[in-house]
DNA sequence: AAGTAGACTTACCAAGAAGTAAGATTAGAG
DNA sequence: CTCTAATCTTACTTCTTGGTAAGTCTACTT
């Protein structure tokens, strides 16, 4: 780590060391929970630090949400933008949702694990950061479909549906990946693709699940 | 709803009362933002009843958690016992999750929808839900794998990858049924099962999904 | 050296909310 | 009818915590 010891540092740094620090305990706490003494104190700074540069409680929440927001869209978009095919593109994307929230576990924790009913600005920053997620999904999940495209014809709710189901177990794994430290990233993508993929490759090719007749 | 103007109830009734107040206002607010005069004033009553009855906010949640989280495990347990095939007690379980978390989706908000770290008590109670849940769903998805045990030999900790997953998923759709209320629960469970049992059945079958070659 | 702007702190206030003491009210038993 | 036990309330106390007033300190300019 750097020398950080009560040392005066231009705003701009301060500012990134605040929302790191809020970053950590709102994400150990909840954003209710965390204490805004308990940040500045980690972010080796006083009170008032924090709110001359932030504003308020839920403006350092709104930096934590948006910055992380942006890094991990960043991230995946950067990943799966290199790939030819949009199954490969979707496993380049999944790889780096798991690489990143392996790395940086409270940006997720923070982006989708917070309680319902926090704010009017709160929860605006909370959907508009997970559509953005939602949305960089759904896109590649809709070229894989209309790609494959054959004797099932899905739409774009359907796109939605999957990637719904994606993020929501990606997110699900990511616990799991907590109680299997030994199972690397790779391996849980590789997992998932088969799991999912391979569905999804079987029904577009017609091969649909029949629900049992009810009696 | 009953007559409940104004009127003593014996003290069985009230607590139940109080749960559901709490629960309604647990599930929209969090636990920290919940404030217990407003779960008091639901239950139409007053605080001292409830900390007589339930003895601290955190007793107050705890029982919410315990109550849903048998009603929850109780409404898939039975569901999926009426079924002779693996597969029809894994749909079977599923359509009573998505029946159940439409009907009561604050039950699911409090069970899996809280920020982390609200103390000890509380995060071992959740923990011990979120447990149960799970407990029942890798039961049904190791059935699924051993007796499909075709050309791949999957073992538990796959059964319990794939639970993550489906739990994840079926949690994320959940948000999905609120975007699309034309969408009944049984439709949603279909798709679901389409897309992760078709995926499911054909792995162990042997058709694996190859990863792309990394240069 | 003096001045200035920006980084930083101590010490405080006000509001909100968990939890409680002390007692009032009512349903039902005898 | 009376007595008792259970249900229920008003009116607090206490502590936490978001937010701020008022100023101090230091690096840099001229």
């Amino acid at each position: 780590m750097t020398d950080k010891r009560r040392r005066r540092l231009p705003r701009s740094v301060r500012e990134q060391e605040i929302i790191d620090a809020a970053l950590h305990v709102f994400s150990k706490r909840g954003y209710h929970a965390a204490v805004v003494d308990e940040i500045a104190e980690l972010a080796g700074i006083s009170k008032p630090m924090v709110y001359l540069y932030l504003g308020s409680k839920e403006g350092l929440f709104v930096a934590c949400v948006r910055r992380e927001s942006e890094r991990l869209v960043a991230a995946f978009r950067e990943a799966a933008q290199a790939g030819d095919s949009p199954e490969r593109r979707l496993w380049a994307g999944l790889s780096a949702f798991f690489a990143f929230v392996a790395e940086h576990r409270g940006s997720w924790v923070v982006l989708h694990r917070q309680s319902p009913g926090q704010g009017e600005a709160i929860a605006e920053e909370l959907a508009a950061a997970r559509r953005s997620v939602m949305a960089e999904v759904t896109g590649l999940v809709r070229d894989g479909i209309t790609e494959g495209g054959g004797a099932v014809q899905l739409g774009d709710q359907d796109a939605d549906f999957v990637a719904h189901a994606l993020v929501g177990a990606a997110d699900s794994l990511t616990d799991w990946m907590e109680l299997h430290p030994e199972q690397a990233p790779g391996g849980v993508t590789l997992r998932l693709m088969n799991m999912v993929w391979v569905g999804m490759r079987n029904v577009l090719a017609g091969e649909v699940w029949a629900p049992p007749h009810d009696e």
